[in-house]
DNA sequence: TCATCTTATGACACCGATGTCATGACACCG
DNA sequence: CGGTGTCATGACATCGGTGTCATAAGATGA
């Protein structure tokens, strides 16, 4: 691989005159400079950014961490729905400022996450960015004064920047359509405890109370049955009691899209169709299930792509060290979408 | 950030001392050694990747270009279904080889491959990997002279080695399996036209040869309308046209999980129960949807962890100029995963 | 016409590591 | 006791660029 000693003997030039042309930062001789262009062309010359980032302190590089479950050893099973979104999200916008993305996944063991942190100081990096698979609380190891850094999906005591889906708002949203559809009775089948149904249930309530309509606890069941062997049963069980009350339920919104999708198998087995028996909503829009399932399901978004790029561009205000007024806990909203396993109740 | 000169003068040694504690590359008396070690912890030194790989000639590093649909310039649709498990397959392997992969994304534009692949040059990757989303043949710009790089999910005609799954017999082990449980007559509602249905209907037709069962021309159809608003319709018709045959299919063979997952709701739409009326079978093994179906889903894996495995294997021993005799085009197979959509017949 | 400024270029040191070679202190062996 | 080998360490050059400063040529202006 060719250096720029090489390019400038070739165009008879010396080496800083050549740094010169590639970096624009001089006036430089039309002549001179195309001599150096064509020396460049015809050796292939590529720079080398290590020797760059060393002597002018910029690796332009932003590391980012993934996929683990801090503050627990056991190994998440990868559950499928992409965070992905997120990285492709924090792409796009670092590419657009000509940073690098450097990529490590702890495989689910938080233990693993100081090495990874280890490792991007290594290279210098210009900030940090930890993306966790479900919202949560963390706690990751302190880093060196003046590192960057910006959690997403999740947020810590320390005041950490952070980004996290708006999850009370969406469910609220997405209760306020149904109702706004003519539904009275919505019933909740939610995930297990966790940040995430905690909030939505205060959107899902919220809601209720901005139309007037009461809040029925009944109505909210955990159906998350983490796919033992008997949930369709207990499932079933669940929806036949909700139908069993004298004001049964017209819709039911389940705590994602896979839930829903798995409601959809329940309820047909039974005989029940969607969505003219009852209607069903989901919660994240995972476009592979919500967009395959027959009918189509109407879900709340989860905004994994906005996130990352609020992520990034939050990131690239620190590393500029440009004013903001962002808040520490940046909640970032989805939309609802509407489609054909919600009917309009008159 | 300090770096081995305020080390060594804080441990009252040379830096080369310095640079022989973090390497243990030569003899270092104990004493010196823990000096040294105090320092470095006390001042929280860590090394620059930069300065070592640029004296060393060695990054440390490889890239990977992923989401491009090459020689087209239309921007693909995030089609859900996770390659990203080949990226998890390769980290795993390169983190044990303390490795860093750098990840790059088309969004989906060819033309960006170059700028992607001069970046990566800048940083000396020792290698480079393309992922392809899907089983294709790709054509992709020269790389200097001794630059190592794998294609993985597709493959050139320029010689360059190549990770692909073995679709042929995959469809055709998924075949003999449902030719075990007693099927005789099974429907194959394929993809599009592309190089994995090609494969996978050679390998369809050489399970049923290898049972000494006839091959009937009229029980393979494209069922794949790209999610039109009629598709449900037009896969009910190739459905019916099959059952009204005087021997009619006992399972459908879908060219993917999605379509398995919408014929389940189609299916069920007119009546007619899963697996109980008719057996169906799937293909990708697309967790989220296989193991969430109700039923679960019986479908032949799509081995993209193994293959990313493979690919970051192979690139080592290229790295490490190791000789081996894998054929250039290496083919990759995954297991039948078998679930509840398919019943055994007598 | 001479001082001053701008343009275009080069010489040289430096960023933070490591490879090479030199050196001094011992230990070992014949 | 002198030659040889090993251990422990340091001096110095080097990797491929860029920052700083110097300098020569030509332009500008009083």
């Amino acid at each position: 691989m060719p250096t720029i000693y090489d390019i400038a003997k070739a165009a008879q030039v010396s080496p800083k005159t050549v740094s010169r042309v590639i970096n624009s930062d001089a006036p430089v001789r039309l002549e001179t400079r195309q001599q150096v262009e064509q020396a460049m062309n015809e050796l292939g010359y590529v720079p080398s950014k290590a020797a760059r980032s060393m002597r002018s302190n910029r690796s332009g590089i932003v590391g980012l961490i993934t996929g683990a479950v801090s503050q627990s050893s056991e190994i998440s099973e990868p559950h499928g729905l992409p965070d992905l979104f997120i990285v492709q999200g924090i792409q796009r916008v670092l590419a657009d400022e000509e940073i690098t993305l450097m990529i490590a996944d702890t495989g689910g063991l938080a233990k693993r996450i100081p090495t990874l942190i280890n490792t991007f100081l290594q290279y210098r990096v210009e900030g940090l960015i930890y993306v966790a698979d479900r919202h949560q609380r963390i706690s990751l190891p302190p880093l060196p004064q003046g590192q960057q850094m910006i959690l997403v999906n999740c947020f810590d005591d320390q005041g950490t920047p952070a980004i996290v889906p708006d999850d009370q708002k969406g469910q609220h949203d997405l209760v306020l359509s149904l109702i706004k559809e003519g539904h009275r009775r919505i019933a909740y089948l939610c995930l297990h405890e966790c940040i995430a149904t905690e909030l939505r249930i205060t959107g899902y309530r919220k809601a209720l109370d901005a139309a007037g309509l009461p809040f029925d606890l009944g109505l909210v069941q955990c159906g998350d049955f983490e796919r033992c062997e008997e949930e369709p049963q207990l499932q079933w069980q669940i929806i036949q009691s909700w139908l069993a009350l004298p004001d049964p339920p017209t819709v039911i919104c389940c705590g994602n899209d896979e839930m829903a999708m798995r409601i959809y198998g329940v309820l047909r087995t039974q005989g029940m169709a969607v969505p003219e028996a009852i209607s069903i909503a989901g919660y994240d829009n995972h476009r592979s299930i919500a967009e395959t399932l027959y009918p189509a399901l109407t879900t709340m978004e989860l905004p994994y792509e906005s996130m990352g790029i609020a992520a990034a561009q939050r990131l690239i205000q620190l590393i500029r060290n440009e004013p903001n007024e962002t808040p520490t806990l940046q909640r970032i909203r989805g939309d609802v979408f509407w489609r054909s396993s919600v009917i309009a109740r008159p």
